[in-house]
This record gives structure tokens, C-alpha cells and sequence, in this order.
DNA sequence: TTTTAATTTAGAACCATTCTAAATTATCCA
DNA sequence: TGGATAATTTAGAATGGTTCTAAATTAAAA
């Protein structure tokens, strides 16, 4: 009945279970994360948790994600050069990116869908799969 | 019958169709990841390149890179955080990149055989697809 | 051959991230 | 409940990857 305490539990779980703890800067990041919905950098993260936690450190906020990632909770993105970008999107799902603009859209995806040939012997452990191009609205400017 | 040759007017018109110059380091960068077929990182290239080139400066094969994915004869590939690999390998294809010990495989593979939805109004340049995992030698040795 | 703008060169500067050491705290156990 | 311990945070320094800068060089056009 209570979302956040059930959320609170999951993430706590998926911690521990990496043998990392639970601390309310890592619950901080990760509901920064869940509610900032457009694939933000660690920076853009800093910004916004400090808002609400002002003495949160940047060093602090990569380490969390490090952490959270390391749970399994979200995931790194890797579109470009630079910035690594952040996604609390868990559910399988392909980034639209917009070249021009730099906007990413999640599309849903499964792999099972799709004929990626996989090598004998290859473990997967997950995909990314990454669309360039370019949005609508830039296409609408041009 | 001279493939050399072809193949210096095939990256001369690339590059001048983009408005840029045939220069003899982007020719020699350019040999150096058809060769060097590992997915190497500019600093990679640059130690490689500077055997026979030794004059060539780093900050020139970022710049030769770059104009080579200009070009659309090379392509940047993001696998992780830290440095940008590349990848002479233009036909479409999908990397599978071993967590464990940093290796990339080329893997063929087209988008018609894939299942990857299009948003509407999206255009479409190129896909990316990364398969992480573990690689049959480091699933060995676990 | 000359001109012009692109490109290279070499080192400085910038950005993203990790390191460091002291302080703080989550978690476990008695 | 309190104490111990190791994980984590903090804040600023350090590192690695990349871009900038200005002078020199050169590709390509006229």
C-alpha cells in the first residue's frame, strides 16, 4: 500500500545483496534518477540532488551510481563521447538518439524479437542498443 | 587491380565530399585501423601510427579520427566510460564486448533482420548494438 | 607559381571521473 | 542498547581523455 516503502525495500534489497548498504544519499540519487526521466549526466544529477541534500558532494553522486548500477537498479548509457548518461529505465528498451539535439527516447524492445546472431561460447549478459538519427522536431526545422 | 590506389581515391572523394583535405596523416590513420583490427582507442592508434609517422602529434590523429568519421569511412564506437574506440568496419554489424577482460567482436548483422521499432517522424541515420557479456575464453577460466 | 584556407604541431587548458585522507555512519553483534 | 568495524561521505586534488591555441606548414585552387 505504500509505494515508496516498497520501492525503499527493493532498492535496499538489491544493495545488500551486492553487499553494498543502504545510505539516503544513494536512496536520494536513485529518486532523483527515477524522476528526472531524460537520461541525465552525473552533473545534471548533482544539480538536482543538491537541491534537496545540499551537502551532497559530486564525488559522492558518481560513487552512488556507481553503486546503483552495480545493483542493478539502473544502468549507464553510452551514446557519445563525454558525459556517461543515467537510466532508471530497468525494463528492456532501445535509445532513439537525436544527433542534433542530443534528446534520447526509450523505445520498447526485446530481445527476443530480434535476430542479433549471438557467438558460441558468449555469455550475454544484456544489450544496448542505440538508434541515431535524427527527432521530429529537429526534422521539422531543418 | 591496384587496391592501394582505389583505395586512396575512395577515402580522397570521402573526404572531399565532406569538404576536407586528403592529407597524408589521414591516410596513414586510416591505414592504421584498417590494419590494427582490435577496436583501438586514439591513443592506441597514435602509438601505432607514430612507428612509421613519427612526427604525427596526438592531438592530430584525434583530429584525423574525427574527420574520418566525418567521412563516414570510419566509425566511433562507445562501449564503456573512458576512451572512444574505433572501428574501420563500415558494413552493419553489432559488437559484443566482454566485461571481463575489454575484448570486441565484430558480429554481422542487419537491421532488416531486426525487429527494432521506429518512432514516427524519426530519421534514421545508423544503428548501434552492443551485446555485453563474457567472452568464451574468460567464461573458461571462471 | 602564388594565394588562401585547411591542417598539423606541441604544449596548455578543459572536462569527466577517480583518488585521498579524515570524518561520519550503517550495520552487526554482544 | 552500545560499541566496534568497515563502508561511505566529504571536499578538494589528481588523473586520463580530449579540445584549444597560435605559429608553422601544406593541400588545392587559381
Amino acid at each position: 500500500m505504500n509505494p515508496s516503502g516498497k520501492s525503499h525495500d527493493r532498492l535496499s534489497e538489491r544493495l545488500n545483496a551486492r553487499g553494498l548498504r543502504f545510505t539516503p544519499q544513494r536512496r536520494h540519487v536513485y529518486d532523483v534518477l527515477s524522476q528526472k526521466l531524460n537520461h541525465p549526466t552525473a552533473e545534471e544529477v548533482f544539480r538536482c540532488a543538491r537541491r534537496t541534500l545540499p551537502e551532497i558532494s559530486l564525488a559522492t553522486v558518481y560513487n552512488c551510481l556507481d553503486a546503483l548500477v552495480a545493483s542493478g537498479v539502473i544502468r549507464p548509457v553510452q551514446l557519445e563521447r563525454g558525459a556517461t548518461r543515467y537510466c532508471a529505465n530497468m525494463e528492456e528498451h532501445c535509445h532513439y538518439y537525436c544527433d542534433r539535439c542530443g534528446a534520447v527516447f526509450d523505445v520498447m524492445w526485446t530481445a527476443e524479437a530480434t535476430a542479433v546472431p549471438r557467438p558460441k561460447g558468449f555469455q550475454v549478459d544484456h544489450y544496448e542498443i542505440a538508434v541515431h538519427g535524427i527527432c521530429t522536431d529537429c526534422a521539422r526545422k531543418k
